[in-house]
RNA sequence: GUGAGCGUGGCCAAGUUGGUUAAGGCGCCAGGUUGUGGCCCUGGAGAUCGAGGGUUCGAAUCCCUUCGCUCACCCCA
């Protein structure tokens, strides 16, 4: 690469023409998913101050401790591209006082950052779709999230994401279990791995999904939180697998899974591929009933999830096989010289004002190489107008996917006899 | 942050026991066909072989440095 040619920011990617098509296919599904279950969109900053995170992932999360894009600005002001969007929409909701007594069906879709090393499903400018259900405090909304989810899957012909649930109890028992599970790795401690010592202090429960093998080796052993479950917590739990079971979606309990975001409590969930590697999660979420009140609102409970966009994507593109393509036009205006020029572009507003799509020939060139491009277009009809047409104001149209041609088309009429013309073919307009 | 692999025209790439003009395909342009596309044929343009330095009579090829991309670890969506 030419050294004077600036590119784009490590692991922040450009999403071209030919790849937009399958973006949107996937939004389009998001937008018609929520609707059917009536979720109301939210968009927050991209930037906010970068307290919010810290006070609400946790201090002492990977994502906060090194993967934050974080800056100065010119007042001074700490602030962050936001790393995931829970956070922001907790704080709009408090801060316009909508979350005061009330309850409220949230969904956003958009850029979050993270500055990590870039791989394959997981970039540093990646986007995420996820709900947020505030005000609820039984399992009845959890099971709501979760077959949302579900919904979208379906929705895009997804087959294979198999749903872990877990519970991390409240707050009382979750204490209860990491001080037991801290006592236990302490008297294990020269069977844990380097990273797991680290987090023994810190935050004890994220050992439980190391990778290492003789940590989870001797995990096997260790307490299980459910043994330290309240009779509250358990209820809501059992009624949640429950609900589930009625739904009809299939799920696995897997008393390992730890959210790596502090405030999560309770149920919590997530959606995997299995074999796509380690950036196998497409989707991750929970209850968080504490996030509300730790943010400065009153105490509300919530649930809610996060799906990545980039690996629901690439799912789509492995399994559904889509045809990735530019923009398809319905006619494509050959002009052959300058008047002909003239009469073509008007011609052409005509026709869109009628909904047809239209790609007028730019740059001159002859007949044969304007049919060239009209034919690669991927349009189904070439207008022609030159010097004979102008002569007998009138147009060629020639059919490009079928023989077909026609000439001395009065031009008054090419409108309505094009529309016609269009309707005998199938499009996807 | 750690490890591995890879950087050759716009794109996909062959070529790496060092040897003269760096294959081929796609795309692009022109012509065969001066108002008719696809298929075919012919010709053409386009490369400081990622960058910098070194070894050598000679480097895409070997050595060093550096940048970038990809994958994996870690972690997460």
């Amino acid at each position: 690469m030419n050294s004077g040619i600036i590119q784009s920011v490590r692991g922040m990617n450009d999403i071209l023409p030919t790849a937009s098509e399958t973006w949107r296919y996937v939004e389009q599904t998001i937008h018609e998913v929520v609707a059917l279950y009536g979720y109301g969109e939210i968009r927050t900053p991209i930037v906010e101050k970068t307290e919010l995170f810290s006070r609400s992932i946790g201090e002492q999360t990977d994502i906060v401790e090194k993967e934050m894009y974080t800056f100065v600005d010119r007042n001074q002001d700490s602030l962050t591209l936001r790393p995931e969007g829970t956070a922001s929409c907790i704080r709009a909701g408090i801060s316009h006082g909508l979350l005061y007594n009330s309850t409220q069906r949230w969904w956003y879709l958009g850029p979050m950052f993270r500055h990590e090393r870039p791989q394959k499903g997981r970039y540093r400018q990646f986007h995420q779709f996820g709900v947020e259900a505030i005000g609820w405090p039984g399992p009845d909304i959890d099971s709501e999230v979760i077959s949302l989810g579900h919904a979208l899957w379906r929705a895009l012909g997804l087959v294979g994401l198999r749903l872990e649930i877990n519970t991390l109890g409240s707050l009382e028992s979750r204490r209860q279990y990491t001080d037991a599970l801290k006592i236990f790795l302490s008297d294990n401690y020269s069977d844990l791995d380097e990273a797991s010592t680290f987090r023994l202090d810190q935050n004890p429960l994220r050992i439980l999904d190391s990778k290492d093998p003789n940590t989870k080796a001797l995990l096997s052993n260790a307490p299980v939180m459910g043994d330290y479950l309240t009779a509250e917590d358990k209820a809501h739990f059992d009624l949640l697998c429950r609900q589930l079971d009625i739904l009809r979606i299939d799920y696995h309990i897997n008393n390992r899974l730890v959210r790596g975001l502090d405030y999560y409590t309770g149920a919590v969930f997530e959606w995997i591929v299995p074999g796509e590697g380690s950036q196998n999660s497409v989707c991750g979420g929970g209850r968080y009933d504490n996030l509300v009140q730790q943010l400065g609102g009153s105490s509300t409970p919530a649930a809610g999830f996060a799906c990545g966009l980039e690996r629901l994507i690439n799912l789509v593109e492995e399994q559904q096989n889509r045809r990735q393509s530019d923009a398809v036009v319905d006619i494509w205006m050959v002009l052959l010289g300058e008047s002909a020029t003239l009469t073509g572009h008007a011609l052409a507003e005509d026709l869109r004002r009628k909904g047809m799509r239209v790609i007028c020939n730019c740059g001159g060139g002859t007949i044969g190489k304007q049919l060239r491009r009209a034919d690669q277009s991927g349009a189904h009809y070439a207008v022609i107008i030159g010097d004979k047409e102008l002569e007998s104001n009138a147009i060629t149209i020639k059919g490009l996917r079928i023989a077909e041609e026609q000439s001395g088309i009065p031009l008054e009429k090419a409108v309505d006899f094009l529309d016609a013309q269009l309707k005998n073919v199938t499009t996807s307009r």
